[in-house]
DNA sequence: TTGTGTTTTATTGCCTCC
DNA sequence: GGAGGCAATAAAACACAA
C-alpha cells in the first residue's frame, strides 16, 4: 500500500479509505477526531463529504479507521448508561466534548445498542436454559416417584390377590359389582384391595356400590386418587371425552349427585 | 512472524414515524 | 420526504496461539 494520499477504493463496498496516489475518487473532507495529545494514532476519515482537507494532508498522514481512545469510550459508556438513546442535543454536546463528529457519536451509540442487545439475548438464553433444566429435573423426579408408586400398587395388589380365595372373589364380582367388562382394570384392583384392607368388612360393601368410595376410610381416597387416575387402563374424561363405557368413577359421581338433596341438582 | 478469531468502527439499505 | 433506528455487513484493529 502506498502512502501519501487518501482515496476511495472503488471496489470497496463501504467506501473504506486507503492511503495511496489515487485521486479520482478523492473527494476530501476534514479531521473527524481529535485524538489524545500524546497519542501517536492518527484520525480516521469517514463520511465522504468530510474527506478533503489539503491542510490536513500536508500535516498528517491519515490511516484508515481508528479506534476511539479509552477516555472517549469511557465517557460514551457513561452517557450510554444514563440513556441508551441519543437525542440531537445530547449528541451534539457529546461530540463537542469528545472531539468527535456527531455522526461518530450516533454510530457509536447504534453499535453499542446492538452489542447490548446481543448480551441481553445471551442472558435471556441462559435464564431460559436454567429454567428448562430445572423443570426437566423436576419432571424426572416426578416420573420416578410415579413409577415407584405404580410398583407399590402392583405389589400390594398381588399380595391381596394371592390371599383371596378365587371362588369368593368370583361370587362377589357376580353379585355386587357392575358388569366386569364395564369396569376398568384399575377399579377391579381397587375393589379387591378395599375389601381386604377393611377392618370390619361388613360396612365396606353394601347394596349401594358407589358408597364404597365415599366411605371415609377408602384406601385410595384423596392421596392416591391422582395416581390411580393416571394408572394404565383408567381413562379420564379429559382424555377420551366420554364416560359411556361404564366407567366406575362416572357411576360413583352420578350416584353421589342423585343422593345429594340440594346443591348438586344442577348436575342431574 | 503469521494465520486466525474477535472486537470495533463505519456504511448501506430498509423501515417507521412525524 | 427527511430523520433516525436497526439488521446486515465490511474491514480495520487487535489479541493470541503456533
Amino acid at each position: 500500500m502506498e502512502s501519501g494520499r487518501i482515496f476511495f477504493d472503488p471496489s470497496c463496498h463501504s467506501n473504506m479509505l486507503f492511503i495511496g496516489n489515487g485521486d479520482s475518487a478523492f473527494r476530501g473532507g476534514k479531521s473527524v477526531m481529535n485524538m489524545e495529545e500524546n497519542s501517536n494514532r492518527r484520525p480516521f476519515f469517514s463520511a465522504s463529504e468530510e474527506l478533503y482537507d489539503e491542510e490536513y494532508y500536508d500535516e498528517q498522514l491519515p490511516v484508515k479507521k481508528r479506534r476511539l481512545t479509552s477516555e472517549q469510550v469511557h465517557l460514551l459508556e457513561k452517557s450510554f448508561e444514563t440513556e441508551n438513546k441519543l437525542e440531537p442535543d445530547r449528541k451534539t454536546q457529546l461530540a463537542k466534548n469528545l472531539g468527535l463528529q456527531p455522526r461518530q457519536v450516533a454510530v457509536w451509540f447504534q453499535n453499542r445498542r446492538a452489542r447490548w442487545k446481543n448480551k441481553q439475548l445471551e442472558r435471556n438464553y441462559d435464564q431460559l436454559k436454567s429454567s428448562y433444566d430445572s423443570l426437566l429435573c423436576n419432571y424426572d423426579s416426578i416420573v420416578k416417584e410415579n413409577d415407584k408408586l405404580k410398583t407399590e400398587l402392583i405389589s400390594l395388589t398381588e399380595k391381596v390377590q394371592s390371599k383371596e380365595p378365587a371362588e369368593e372373589s368370583a361370587a362377589r364380582a357376580k353379585s355386587e359389582a357392575p358388569p366386569e367388562e364395564a369396569q376398568p382394570p384399575c377399579f377391579q384392583l381397587m375393589m379387591k384391595v378395599e375389601d381386604r384392607l377393611s377392618t370390619d368388612g361388613s360396612a365396606v360393601i353394601d347394596d349401594n356400590g358407589p358408597q364404597l368410595i365415599d366411605s371415609g376410610d377408602s384406601y385410595f381416597q384423596n392421596d392416591y386418587s391422582g395416581c390411580v387416575a393416571a394408572f394404565d387402563g383408567v381413562n379420564s374424561e379429559e382424555e377420551d371425552g366420554s364416560d359411556d363405557n361404564g366407567s366406575y368413577f362416572s357411576n360413583v359421581f352420578s350416584a353421589a349427585v342423585q343422593q345429594e338433596p340440594i346443591g348438586w341438582s344442577i348436575w342431574s
